[in-house]
This record gives structure tokens, sequence and C-alpha cells, in this order.
DNA sequence: GAACACATGTAATTGGTTACATGATTCC
DNA sequence: GGAATCATGTAACCAATTACATGTGTTC
């Protein structure tokens, strides 16, 4: 079966949920998958017009009342069935993940201890922010949307977030004791 | 102060090491960011190339016996100076990292659980391979560089490493355990 | 001479962001 | 008329990988 890159399946993946345009996926992702997946306008349009090219889905364009004009993407059985090859496939490999301050830390070993303090604070504060964040929407989940098909799944994407975010925190702390 | 990307400050940083050529850069990063940061030739090499031409590095060609000839690299006051700026800069923001593994998890909401279930045993099966993988070199470094003055910081990001992942394995049984 | 480590580089391609450009509709 | 939201798209640019191309020196 024919590859394509994990933006053209993120996108099928939101095209089986009712978001139909290339608008209402933007939202989609920023509202739903934001803390692990993040995709642009500029790769959005583009990557719509190819799924219509390869017979992945189909276009109807729409106009509704008190609104502009759309364009109302549909998968096809072939599209279905590329997100659903797709979705069997394990991790080929674990992604290496950049790490700017640990790359600094590492640089930062001949430098003073406090430029390194100040920098692991400053992450730690950023990290807590963060978790908050997660801790926010979880709230929100449970209070509005618990009947909501997705809540479960929305739910299991922060306990991840949290737990890799409350890991990191506490790694910042003990370096900071150490250093 | 003008800016470069991130690898440039990376190159940057492992040049105030005793790496002076683009292939001694390469095995440095192999050997000792590889969990965090990686870099290909494609990149190391034009990189090094636009050092010299921004006076950031000097160029020296080495021949060494028993060697193929290399090219030194040695940082210039200037180049010390825009690595000492960067070093000095708090993350700007915590970047989002894509999860393929949560992204296929949140779109198989309306797959089989098996399914669910197949994709995440696969991801904990690398993420403790990882683990050990980390408690493999921490033990080397106890073992043979516990004097090296680098020791400290590779300890740390190992720390890291294995707190994040850690956590992101304990996230998978959970999961496992409420899917 | 073959295999392997050392060494440098470029070109093609992919993936992605940002800035730009345009326009409809609603509400104030 | 202006601001906000809804809506679609392209062009320029940046970052990065991969494949390709080349060559030296050592050891077996």
């Amino acid at each position: 079966m024919k590859k394509y890159n994990d933006t053209t399946y993120a996108i099928l993946g939101i095209l089986t949920t009712n978001c139909r345009s290339g608008y209402e996926i933007k939202q989609f992702i920023d509202n739903s998958l934001n803390h692990f997946w993040k995709i642009s306008y500029g790769q959005i349009y583009p990557t719509l017009k190819k799924l219509e090219q390869e017979e992945l889905a189909t276009i109807q364009a729409a106009s509704r009342e008190g609104k502009p004009d759309r364009k109302e993407y549909f998968l096809t059985e072939k599209g279905k069935e590329v997100l659903k090859d797709w979705l069997e496939q394990p991790l080929k490999q674990l992604p290496i993940e950049r790490n700017e301050v640990l790359l600094k830390l590492f640089f930062g070993r001949h430098q003073t201890e406090e430029q390194s303090l100040f920098l692991l604070e400053d992450y730690k504060q950023k990290l807590e922010n963060l978790y908050q964040t997660y801790e926010g929407i979880e709230e929100g989940i449970a209070r509005y949307n618990n009947n909501h098909s997705d809540a479960k799944y929305w739910l299991f994407t922060l306990d991840y977030g949290k737990r890799v975010t409350g890991a990191a925190i506490a790694w910042c702390d003990e370096t900071i004791k150490e250093l």
C-alpha cells in the first residue's frame, strides 16, 4: 500500500469525526489534539487537495446560511482503508525528541552554576504551567463532557501529558538540588 | 544579535569540547547526545561551512599520521559570544511533541479494543527497551567514566530520559488496564 | 585486493511554518 | 464603516533526512 505522511493520516482520522472542512479540521486540532499534535493551514489545505487527487476523499461544495461557503470532504472507501491500515501499524521506532534545555545544561557545564539553575528554574516553571493547563482541561472534560464518546480518549491523552510532564518537573527539582 | 538555528548552536557547543572536525562532531553526538539530540552529516558539513563564512569559527587543515587529512574548526571570539548568548536564553516555549501512538489511540476509538491494546503493548515494549538502554549507559558511565568532567552532566540527561520514559511506561500500564 | 574505519561533501526530496492574499457574513 | 469570525488558499522560506559521490589509510 502506498505510503503517505503522518499529516495525511491525521487528517484522514479527523475526517472520521464530523469535521468536514479545512477550517473545521484546524479548530478540531487546536481544541483536541493540541498538546500532542498540531498542523498549520499551510499543511491542511494542500493535504486536502491531495486527498482528492489520490481519491482518498471526495469534495462537496456547501453553502450554509449565515456562513461563507465552504468545501466539505468525505472519506472514500479507499480513504477508509488507507486509514485503517495505518492505524494497525505499530510505531516503527521511538522518535528522538530534541530537548534544548538538556543541550544547554550539557554545554553549560563550564558556565556558572547560577546560569544552569536559572535555566532549570525557568524550565520547571513552564512545565508547571503546562501541568496546570492539563488539569484545567481535565476538569472541564469531567464537568461538561463526561458523556461525550471521545471523553475517555481525551482523558487518556491528558493523563499521558500529566505523567510525562510531572516526571520532567521531578527531574528539575532533583537536578536543581544536585547541581 | 543575529539568530542562528539550534543545529548551529549545538555545533558551536560541541566545538567547545575537543571535537574539531565534522566527523568527530558526528561521533560525539552519536555517543553523548544521542538520546535527546541528533544531527546528520547532511547538516553538519554545510553548517560548519557557514560557521566560517559567518566568522564564528576558523578552519585549519590538519594532516595526522596514519589518518586521512581533515579540517579542524576552532571557535572565534565572536563564535564564543554567540554561543554564550544562546546558553543564557531560557526556552521560548515548550515544544509540542508529536505522539503517533496517542494519535492512533485517539482515532482508534471506533476500532476494536484488541487493536488499541496491541498498539499500547508494543509501545510499552519499545519504551522498556529504551529504559534499559539508559540503564546500561548509566552503569557504563558509573563504572568507567566517573572521574570524567562530563560524567555528572551525562548522568543528568540520562536521569531525565529514565524519568520521562518511566512515566510513559506507567501510563501504558494504566491505560491498558482502563481500556 | 577486500573490508573497514576515517573523512568530506552535495543534491534531491520531504516536511513544516510563516507571511501573505483574498473574500463572505454578522454584529455593533 | 469597523471588528470579529468564518473560510480558502499560495509562496517563500527553513529544517532535516536520505541517498549519492568520492577519496585516504590500515589491516588482513
